[in-house]
DNA sequence: TAATATATTTCAGTCCACTTAACTAATAGA
DNA sequence: TCTATTAGTTAAGTGGACTGAAATATATTA
């Protein structure tokens, strides 16, 4: 087997698991904390890059601003976002996620970080060294590439 | 920074990358296909355990058997899974997934597995081998530990 | 065999995410 | 300034995913 083969098997393979596995947490994530797959994609975008108005939201998540406004509204409520008059426009909001929107999601993050901790129990320091250094290649990689999507 | 500590510090980052990108490739996988989370994870299951029941899927989705009989109707009515007489309990059916399911699975998982070929065509050799090394590891350990749930 | 338990379905009703269409308010341009 | 555009909300209606309760058919057991 060629390597390039094998690299792509091995991504496969990762990938299968990985999915499996991803459904279920994630469904479970939705459900503990009542949120929808589109409320979840919001909180992280607002998450990760910061605040924003409701068409891009919308945009983002392929809905029409309507939908998009009543999501919104549904996270207002429940206080995971915060909706303010942008100054600068004030036909515009600007949307910001709150310090308990910010906990739900690192929550989130740290179930899966569980479920990769229980993983690799197992492993020996050595193997460790190995995961570490592949997975760090992996994340900065991500942050080249993966970030315009 | 001891190895533990950085070890646990990778998977964090790592995990958030992955949440982040997740989320959003699921969404949209779920959206092409017109399929409910509990679809998905039900389709997974019929894929990767064989037929079962329709009370087994309840119980693994935390819903009423009511809620995943209906589910399981949109499934087969969609061409995704056949639900057939159990030969050796008449009052239960028996639920196999499709050629058809079976794609379009396989299909998500091929775009899984592309997201993280793009991500990775920056590596030299040499760093490949050590993700093929990293990745066989955890898939591994997947297939100990991560199937009873 | 009669009573009970099990597997699944059907029904009525709720909630949420989405749609289109109509609306308000603010900005931008001739 | 008058008009068109832009940002967002509201309203009415659709469909999916869920619930509890009732129904059907089969299996188990006393």
């Amino acid at each position: 087997m060629s390597n390039e083969t094998q690299f792509n098997q091995t991504l496969q393979d990762w990938s299968e698991v990985y999915m499996r596995h991803s459904f279920r947490e994630f469904k479970q994530f939705m459900d503990v904390n009542g949120l929808s797959s589109s409320q979840v994609i919001t909180l992280f975008r607002l998450y990760h890059r910061g605040p924003c108005g409701v068409s891009e939201i919308g945009t983002q998540l392929g809905v029409t601003n309507a939908a998009s406004s009543q999501l919104i509204d549904r996270l207002v409520v429940s206080g995971l976002i915060e909706r303010t008059e942008d100054p600068s426009d004030r036909r515009a909001k600007q949307l910001t996620i709150t310090k308990k929107g910010r906990l739900v999601l690192e929550q989130g993050i740290a179930t899966r970080r569980k479920w990769m901790e229980t993983l690799t129990t197992q492993l020996t320091a050595e193997q460790r060294v190995t995961v570490i250094a592949a997975l760090t290649m992996l994340t900065s990689c991500a942050a080249r590439y993966g970030e315009e999507a």
